[in-house]
This record gives C-alpha cells, sequence and structure tokens, in this order.
DNA sequence: CGTGTAAGGAATTCTGACACG
DNA sequence: CGTGTAAGGAATTCTGACACG
C-alpha cells in the first residue's frame, strides 16, 4: 500500500471505459456526479475516473439496486468521511502514546 | 500483489492520457508498438494501455535516449522474457524439493 | 427522483503517406 | 531508423433538454 496506490487513485479512465467496467450508462455515472458521490477530473472538459471511482460507483450501483436513492448515499458517504477524519486526529493524539 | 495487480495490468487508458503520462509523442507510442515494444489492447480500433504498459514505455524511453535501438530494445525484451520462463520451469521442478 | 434518448458540437484517435535523414 | 506533420474519417464525449413518472 501507498506507493502502488498511485495506480488506483490516479485519474486516466474516460466514461466509456467506466460504463463497460461498471455496467452502469454513461447517463447514470454523470447523473451521480451531479449528486456528489464521485469526483472525476477534467481533461480538457472530458471526465478522467480512477480505479478507486469504479469501485466506488460499483458500490453506488449495489446501494442503488437495493433501492437506496443518491441523497441516502451522499449522506452515508459524509458520516464515513466524518468517521475517518476522527480517526486520523486519534492516530495524531496517540500514535507515539501506547 | 496479485489481487491489486488487476489495476496494474487491465488495459483501460487511451493514448492521448498515455502520451501525457510518459511525455513520449503518440506517433512515438505507435511507432513502439510497430517495432513490437507494446502490446496494447483494442476497443472499436482504439489503443487501451495499462499501467504496466506506461511503465515499460518509461523503460523505452530511457533507452531511446541512451541511444538503444528498438530492435536491440526488443532482443533484450525478449531475452527477458526466456529468462522468466526458464524461471517459471525451474521453480515447478524444485519448488517442493528444497 | 433517476434514467433514457435525440441533437449538435467539440475533442480524440486512427491510418497511410510524405518528409528528413 | 525514428519521428514530425497535415489529411480525412471514424468513434468518443459533452451539455442542455424533453420525456416519464
Amino acid at each position: 500500500m501507498a506507493y502502488d496506490d498511485s495506480y488506483k487513485f490516479k485519474k486516466v479512465i474516460s466514461i466509456g471505459i467506466v460504463s463497460e467496467l461498471t455496467g452502469l450508462s454513461q447517463r447514470q455515472i454523470r447523473y451521480y456526479e451531479e449528486r456528489k458521490l464521485i469526483f472525476p477530473d477534467r481533461s480538457k472538459g472530458i471526465r478522467k475516473y480512477s480505479f478507486a471511482d469504479v469501485e466506488q460507483l460499483m458500490d453506488i450501483a449495489n446501494k442503488r439496486e437495493e433501492g437506496v436513492t443518491t441523497r441516502e448515499i451522499r449522506n452515508e458517504m459524509t458520516k464515513e468521511i466524518r468517521q475517518k477524519m476522527l480517526q486520523g486526529q486519534m492516530n495524531a493524539h496517540f500514535r507515539f502514546r501506547a
């Protein structure tokens, strides 16, 4: 982890390939971006995704199938981020203690 | 290794991005393919590269700068493959021996 | 709300060729 | 041999909108 991570987070994949990889339509992928569930980079207006984005989209697809709305998914994401930031603070505090 | 490898070897990157990543021109990248140094997949005629291909291209770029010809690079690659196949046979023979 | 589709335009990629050397 | 470039065409992607619900 952390070195090969470059691959996972590098935004290099265009939407057509992401569509093939996830099974989602390009319309769906763009809509999830509109709903702030996914954040591709842009290269001259053209969206570029990472493998991490692809994974994220597969999670979204699963939740949507279960009937979870984009708003709910968005809320869950926000919570998870909150958790991770807290975790980060905890680590900063106790790393050299225990 | 082996699980996250999926990212490294998945052919999902188009030539424009590969060009940005490697600093090579599209012309050069296509030429190295013509010389059998690199083997992208095709999606409706459009070349798709993996991160492994990108690394390979950076190696090629370095060798070219040193004045190594594409033919020589090709020969070196062939030798390396030969080595690895031999290594594979060795492993198959002695894995459960030592 | 979530997704499909037709529409017109902009950006990307492809090949074969000519050029230089 | 290795790489640049102009040329014309094909495939991709983009946005805003209408549709259904």
